[in-house]
RNA sequence: GUCCCGUUCGUCUAGGGGUCUAGGACACCGCCCUUUCACGGCGGCAACACGGGUUCAAAUCCCGUACGGGACGCCA
């Protein structure tokens, strides 16, 4: 039998980290297993549903390299094939009509909190259609059992085990014809031949609650994997109030995708000793053996670690086109030729320094830009000083035939060694906040190299000049 | 309240009766490297929730307790 799992993700505006996850273990799952990986999207709430929310989630979907295998569905276009089923049902003597009022049904809430049974006292079950008060539109329910026991051998829990009696009637057509979501999701697993439901553990409970539906229409019910949650740093289910819960936001924050793949993957589920573990590596190794039961806290310190590993590893190219947006945004800086000759020339310095593409961005932004602005720090080194030095050193540059990584090395050890006691920081740090504009970057000797002998010398004699004009 | 699930270093986890004086990663601390910040290298701190069993032997199996989480909608 060939596999089918599937992202059913209701289009709420935003791809939720947890659902991403969700959707990266149904990829994998899938497509380990040489299967299938469809979407389906579960838009029956008209009011919430919009094009624009869809496409965020296959946005996400997109980004994270999680590509599926069918024309993403609508759960709503399917809608009377759900009605359908619920008649069937109803017809079949497995489902019944129920008239009660929303105020009864309250009271009934009311009355169960003692009780510890369902809510629904089921009193229209086996009451005869001509007791039927007029003029109120009633809802379809299933016939739950209402003896023995349900077990659910799910591959991640294990065997969960429900008394009957604690299942209830549950409504599966809506009292103004719409079906529910539990019937909806039922009814389109089975048509799309899902085989695999793997989803977060909240859904569990529901579990016996679908599989009333399988048994009722003689279905065969797929296998289930009920990951554990994420939760927040403070072990709370992770929401708004802990930051960035959207995908688009960690984009946002500068995160590569298989960064946030990675780290996703090893929360709550772990193959030996293995931290690094890309997507294809995954396809090798993923099983729900793995898989741990308890919900994990979300750590950002974690992730920045992998994010800064995949920097790395990162293609030069790649990341000067990921870092484009942020410098526009930030620094509205646009690369020029020029420009994209330096980051190409010292992204290998620049990406070993980065745990974000914003830092990233950050760090790169003294290569494009054509006047230093000098921070704070870089402030503490530009003085009296340092002034004469940079003269100095300015005289000793433009003497240079060519300034390359040993000449310019040579040279600064050698002022070094006439002016600074040979101490080498002496020299480098008013020359690092002249040409960087702040106290940290990646080796100056490259740094001049790449910026050139010409670009060199017009910002030291910037830095030269700004110090003059403040004193 | 009821039902379901869970509990190994601060965090993510390895572990599936003896090899555990409990391993790895991140974070943290120290040292080294060094023109800065990083990177890198080396070292350190640090955990089996608690109580009972079972067993020659339990982090590993069973039962309680505590704590945490999830679900209890004519939402999805």
């Amino acid at each position: 039998m060939s596999i089918v799992t599937r992202f059913p993700p209701s289009p709420t505006g935003m791809m939720h980290i947890g659902n991403a996850r969700t959707a990266l273990f149904n990829y994998l799952y899938a497509r380990a297993k040489d299967g299938k990986f469809l979407v389906r999207i579960e838009d029956t709430d008209r009011a919430r549903h919009s094009e624009e929310a869809v496409q965020v989630i296959l946005d996400g979907l997109e980004w994270l390299g999680l590509e599926y295998d069918n024309t993403p569905e609508s759960q709503y276009a399917n809608k009377q094939r759900h009605i359908d089923v619920a008649y069937e049902l109803l017809a079949a003597g497995k489902a019944y009509k129920c008239y009660c009022s929303p105020e009864e049904l309250e009271e009934m809430r009311e009355k169960s909190k003692t009780t510890g049974l369902p809510a629904y006292d089921r009193r229209w079950r086996d009451r005869p259609e001509s007791d039927a008060p007029a003029g109120i539109d009633p809802v379809i329910r299933i016939k739950a059992p209402l003896e023995g026991f349900t077990i659910v051998d799910d591959k991640v829990q294990g065997e969960v085990k429900v008394e009957n009696k604690q299942l209830d009637d549950m409504i599966i057509l809506r009292s103004d014809g719409t079906p529910t979501y539990m019937l909806a999701v039922v009814v389109d697993d089975h048509d799309m031949g899902v085989t695999h439901v793997i989803r977060g553990d909240d859904h569990l409970n529901n579990t016996f609650r679908q599989n009333m539906i399988y048994d009722a229409a003689g279905w065969e019910k797929p296998t289930y994997a009920h990951l554990p949650l994420i939760h927040g740093p403070d072990g709370a289910k992770f929401s708004k109030r802990h930051g960035a819960v959207g995908l688009n936001e960690f984009q946002a924050m500068g995160y590569l995708p298989e960064a946030l793949c990675n780290y996703l993957m090893r929360l709550g589920w772990a193959h030996g000793d293995e931290e690094i573990i890309s997507i294809q590596r995954a396809l090798e190794i993923f099983d729900f053996d793995g898989m741990n039961k308890a919900a994990a806290r979300f750590d950002y310190a974690k992730l920045e670690s992998l994010n800064a590993h995949y920097i790395k590893e990162a293609d030069n190219e790649r990341l000067i086109d990921l870092v484009s947006p942020f410098l526009q945004e930030n620094h509205d800086i646009i690369i020029s030729k020029t420009g994209l000759d330096r980051l190409q020339a010292g992204m290998d310095g620049l990406k070993d320094r980065s745990k974000t593409l914003v830092q990233l961005a950050e760090e790169s932004v003294f290569y494009l830009v054509d006047e230093i602005t000098y921070d704070e720090k870089a402030l503490k080194n530009l003085n009296l000083d340092s002034s004469s030095l940079l003269k100095e050193m300015l005289n000793d540059f433009k003497n240079l035939d060519e300034v390359h990584h040993d000449s310019v090395e040579a040279a600064c050890r050698a002022l070094a060694d006439r002016r600074a006691e040979g101490k080498l920081g002496k020299v480098m740090m008013p020359l690092r906040s002249a040409l960087t504009g702040t106290d940290k970057s990646p080796s100056l000797f490259e740094v001049v190299e790449i910026l050139g002998k010409g670009e060199t010398c017009t910002r030291i004699q910037a830095a030269i000049d700004f110090i003059e004009k403040a004193s």
